[in-house]
DNA sequence: CCTCGAATGTAGCTTTTGTTACAGAAAGGG
DNA sequence: CCCTTTCTGTAACAAAAGCTACATTCGAGG
């Protein structure tokens, strides 16, 4: 049994919401690349990572994929959430990333914990709050900046704070909603600049400053 | 003096509610064109409409606008409620399309009502779900399909019952991040197609079926 | 009724992005 | 060590969208 309380919102339960979680809750393990939710899927309850990551994406028609974003332990799935406030359907597919654990607690219980703890409340609001923003950016990137823009973007932001970016250059294609050879040729473009340089499975970032030259201009 | 309390989540208010709100409410006329928030401005507290109609937008480094989505009366500006809870910056533009009221309510005051108000709770939650699907949705699209189809599905959701969407060109081109030659060029395909009319100001759908078809496909 | 401004129609050209089709290089398992 | 799989690099071509530059048309206000 995995111990949920040692996450922030629920270590200021009171003593009564303690007692439903543990009653109600439910623990999941998903192997990596495992399919965790996909579209259209009814939502049976709240989702919150405690070991590993999900990710949450889009899916078009013809099979491109966009990673919407992550979610990474102690944060929890807010389409799950949303979907069970509304009631809807959920809007996106999720699948693990690597091997992770998930915690489910049931629509009727989170929505009871809601009705009564404080914690409960802000969590579910500030979770909202976070997507809105992240959304919103993303949003905003992908109609004012062009590819290239948005991929210096995305080296910036997720490198580590060692300059390396350990994805493959189709993963960064899924990410921004492209193609791998889009991202090989616009990579190229970044090496001759000598911003970056290119490992198997890794990107590394010589040039911060450079990639953050690239994104200011229009 | 206006009366929110004949809108919905304010006429369950608890007596206290009612006390505390009546107390704390602001009210603001704005004159259309008129610009309501800027990006990066802090937040004082939440809005809502009572009448007219108020448009937020994204604002790329070049001028170019694109429409995130609009709110009438009755509903709230979840980007402020947003940047109220998180005490982050407000992330995008807002303006009146017409001539509109606004309930401004103090951050103090929406959370003191938040804390103790389930019918406030619930509206809270609510609306950052809406939020959170439509932007989602708006994300889906963007990157899932060409401009056509997006012209076509905005034909097909923002048009009258009687086939008319009151727009000139130039604010569909700003709702879909494009510019009216586009649009322009868009149209006058669906026109050859026998799928619409365009007239000064706005533009007849006479076949929504087809314009559905255009959807559908990849 | 006339004029002016706003809205629309059109054409050609450029840039960006996507597609197709391979070839070479690195890692990992047997 | 070899073979397979996965990842990467490239080039040419096609399609979509953006930009520039005008011509035209509509309608409201004088």
């Amino acid at each position: 049994m995995l111990n949920l309380e040692n996450f922030s919102p629920f270590c200021h339960l009171s003593e009564a919401g303690r007692t439903l979680l543990r009653r109600g809750l439910v623990s999941k393990e998903c192997p990596p690349a495992a399919p965790i939710l996909h579209k259209g899927q009814r939502i049976s309850g709240a989702y919150f990572v405690v070991r590993g990551r999900l990710r949450v994406y889009s899916l078009a028609p013809d099979g491109t994929e966009a990673t919407l974003y992550f979610i990474d332990p102690g944060e929890t799935c807010v389409f799950a959430l949303n979907s069970l406030f509304n009631d809807l359907l959920y809007p996106a597919w999720v699948q693990a990333e690597a091997e992770t654990t998930v915690a489910l607690i049931s629509g009727l219980l989170f929505r009871e914990l809601f009705a009564r703890e404080p914690a409960i409340q802000d969590m579910t609001v500030r979770a909202l709050s976070t997507l809105v923003f992240r959304l919103m950016a993303e949003l905003e990137q992908v109609h004012s900046y062009k590819l290239e823009q948005r991929l210096a973007n995305l080296l910036l932001v997720r490198a580590s704070a060692a300059g390396e970016l350990c994805m493959t250059q189709q993963q960064m294609a899924q990410h921004l909603g492209t193609t791998r050879e889009v991202v090989a040729r616009l990579l190229g473009g970044l090496v001759a600049s000598g911003y970056v340089e290119t490992r198997r499975g890794k990107t590394l970032v010589r040039n911060a400053a450079g990639l953050a030259g690239l994104i200011g201009k229009a």
